[in-house]
DNA sequence: TAATATTTGTGATTTTTTTCACTATAAATA
DNA sequence: TATTTATAGTGAAAAAAATCACAAATATTA
């Protein structure tokens, strides 16, 4: 199987509307209908899901719980992985009682903070340590993925040591790329980029592509 | 002029990165210097930036200062623009203090809930309101962008009021796609979303392009 | 000053991705 | 039952994007 970055960005989109179609009692659903909710045409839909040798119904499109298994099944969608958030800052503790994350079978199973005091005054559920634990808690509660909300200019020491502990999977929310061995995954999510990704378009000097 | 989205995504990030070389004092950068920071090759930069006509240096690279003015130029970077954030939960009230905005030219100037007694409590600098002003205040203050930070059911319904108003770029941190006019820019950030990419990655059935 | 090394700029090539166009299939309808 | 219609699946074509490869330029070194 060998599906490129787009795809499974694709993919997860229309795995994550499968989810609120089924919530809905949606039943059935076309790769049209697939491909407005995620912003893609019809072809590059049926495309991807061939490429993962899922089939779909003549005339009726695809069956959403089976898409959604089938999908999640193929990507390892399903399986539950736990994370860990390492800053709780304004943002960190905001993604520490994101309830979404749980909800999709990404259990956050613990906060580090370098700041004792912060520790201690916090309030949520999740279990909230020094950053000095970093290694010790994420072998202990097998966290394989790291949530970065650090200040940038910590944020590749925290990645090391993420990575050293064992994690595989990064979402890195600081505006530095951080260096990284080539079989950790990472995700960069720079909110002031995206803004300027914005402002570009809007300024027209562009496609519409 | 006619980038595609991928080129003006690079743009953004070497935008970003040239910032903070500039801080740092570093006035030259090669195309492969930019590369590296931002996780692409050198001829790709190379190319992104001469699709805009900027120069470089034989044997130098391109000057940071100059460079980041001219692509700031180029793509209405270096132009402030003032934007509000629309649900004050956990994740809406943490960007309103999300300094990094106003450092890069985004003015947070007014936050709405539809909560008054939440409105209340808050504390930030930033002006908030009720969502019944959001009309009203948009005119008022200028805002050309929108941050929205509701929870997904109430998105489309916020970013339909947010365009009536004047809006006309839209940051949406709902999980839900929203629709709109095809003049309006629009980005979505779906945590899940990316935390499912990072799973699909690592579950091996894809490639590494 | 000459030789060397480095880095840009870019046309050509290759690869990847998307889109098209059409067949097959089965549900719905007459 | 026959006809119509909607939708999947997919090879082929087109379009887009990335990469290569190398000339040109200029800083550095000998």
């Amino acid at each position: 199987m060998s599906l490129s970055n787009n795809s499974i960005e694709r993919i997860c989109k229309i795995f994550g509307y499968l989810d609120t179609l089924d919530k809905q009692g949606t039943k059935f659903a076309s790769s049209l209908d697939l491909a407005k909710a995620i912003g893609a045409t019809s072809y590059t839909v049926r495309k991807d899901i061939s490429l993962l040798n899922i089939i779909g119904y003549t005339r009726k499109g695809y069956d959403v719980k089976t898409l959604k298994e089938e999908l999640g099944q193929k990507l390892c969608l399903n399986k539950k992985r736990n994370a860990c958030i390492v800053g709780l800052g304004r943002l960190g503790s905001a993604l520490l009682d994101y309830e979404k994350f749980q909800e999709d079978g990404f259990d956050v199973v613990a906060g580090f903070d370098s700041n004792i005091n912060k520790l201690e005054r916090i309030r949520t559920d999740i279990d909230v340590y020094p950053v000095s634990r970093i290694n010790e808690i994420i072998i202990r509660k097998h966290i394989e993925l790291g949530i970065i909300a650090v200040p940038s200019e910590y944020a590749q020491n925290i990645a090391d040591t993420l990575i050293k502990a064992g994690v595989t999977g990064i979402l890195n929310f600081s505006y530095v790329k951080i260096n990284l061995p080539k079989n950790i995954i990472n995700v960069n999510l720079d909110f002031t980029n995206s803004l300027r990704f914005i402002a570009a378009k809007l300024s027209g000097n562009t496609t519409n592509k």
